[in-house]
DNA sequence: ACCTGAACACCGTTCAAGT
DNA sequence: ACCTGAACACCGTTCAAGT
């Protein structure tokens, strides 16, 4: 774990899967490849994933666009920065806690950390949410998947849905905190209501019984990531093999 | 279920819930909506889903940029249409083979529209890829969900996060399949599998095993969806409540 | 060695003007 | 009624030039 909350020190050893910074020189910078990101993380947290911009972190660092490539390869580059930052926050889960509340609290952290920095979540989409500051987690979370016997593609797979579940789970509330044009629930819980009862008798009943929007957001959260953890349970007593199906309990 | 596929007909019922045509004067217009959405998708299916804008769809169809703002209210709404466009030709689920199963069919029928038009998936990240097209098999799946007992709570997280995963899915492939600059499976394992083994042994091992980039695309699609299924499943006998915790197996 | 400024090739959207 | 053209306020990135 290495915060780069505290910037301007001595020299912090540079991570050895970036391109390192680019020079090492005499005459003293003004910009750093921290400077930038710090600068970055904070437009998007205060004009949201999309309104992040090459040029709005020049102006805020004071410099032209162009100085920053420099300091980074690219816009994508750049956000991939951000995002190690943010990640860099989340603490590893604690295998004493077993898998499945382990695997919740790993879950509740991410989610905490995209709240603490609103708009990054946004960032998140299309990318996939791995980074190196998550090394050590994923690899206690790999210790204890196999501990209890859990499929390797299994446990490869939970990554994958659960990070994007988080991901898209939290960047809904930011859309939904910042007002945005986005579809709000209650309208469209209004909206569907509306609909012809006679040809859409369950959708019109369920978007008029309340429970499109039910329960806090929190409590939605948690039902999603039971979701996902009483399937990858239920994996610990049928292991998949190739283009099987396992027919569980079909009505 | 309507199709726009062929152009040019008489006189197609205008859906009532967007806004209708702006127009329905005397002179012949050259342009009209689905055209528009026509040539968008065209476009997407061209130069992927980041390659849309306004500009591009104009050239398409040779008028200017400002002329579509006659048909479509923004590009947002011209994404929306695309959508509902390509939604349209998803077979709705049928009852009769459970919900399971039932399931598994929808979603691999999505799957395939959205393989059938590349580049499309990429629009529904950070969007409820929801659209009156599909009206009518919500509808099915609520029913069929109902019948059996599951939780309209439960009913409606499984939309979103299929949904969610299904776009996901589609746009990882669209962008293996074009050799976009993002991360290559078999080079991020290459490259997971060169960390120091004594500090991340299973992260090394896994990558090194070959089981990151393990079965076809095929195979890791099902694997996932049955993830899904198999938490909806345990739902059957032990459905939510406010902020509840099921311990299932815990090692 | 570091940064600037101009330039290139783009964006979405508006709006007065043409036909 | 429909479409164009210019304009506005933006983009990411490159590259010669300045200090």
């Amino acid at each position: 774990m290495f915060s780069m909350s505290q910037a301007g020190q001595p020299e912090p050893p540079p991570p050895p899967w970036r391109s390192a910074p680019l020079r090492r020189g005499i005459a003293r910078p003004q910009l750093s490849r921290e400077r930038v990101v710090q600068a970055a993380l904070q437009l998007i947290e205060a004009a949201g994933g999309e309104g992040l911009s090459m040029r709005r972190v020049a102006d805020r660092l004071g410099v032209s666009a162009s100085s920053l490539y420099g300091y980074v390869a690219s816009k994508e580059e750049l956000v991939q920065l951000v995002l190690d930052r943010i990640f860099d926050e989340v603490r590893p889960p604690r295998a004493e806690l077993g898998w499945q509340e382990g695997m919740r609290q790993y879950a509740r952290e991410v989610l905490q950390v995209y709240r603490r920095h609103r708009g990054v979540a946004a960032l998140t989409l299309g990318r996939v949410p791995f980074s190196p500051a998550m090394f050590a987690s994923v690899e206690t979370g790999l210790e204890v998947f196999r501990a209890i016997g859990m499929p390797d593609e299994v446990a490869v797979f939970v990554g994958d849905l659960a990070g994007l579940y988080i991901g898209a789970f939290a960047y809904e509330q930011d859309i939904a905190a910042t007002g945005g044009a986005q579809a709000d629930p209650a309208q469209v819980a209004a909206w569907l209501g509306s609909l012809p009862a006679d040809r859409f008798p369950n959708i019109v009943q369920l978007a008029r019984s309340g429970k499109l929007t039910a329960g806090s957001a929190d409590d939605r959260f948690e039902w999603g990531l039971d979701v996902i953890i009483r399937g990858l349970a239920s994996y610990l007593d049928h292991p998949p093999t190739r283009a099987a199906r396992w027919p569980v309990d079909d009505g």
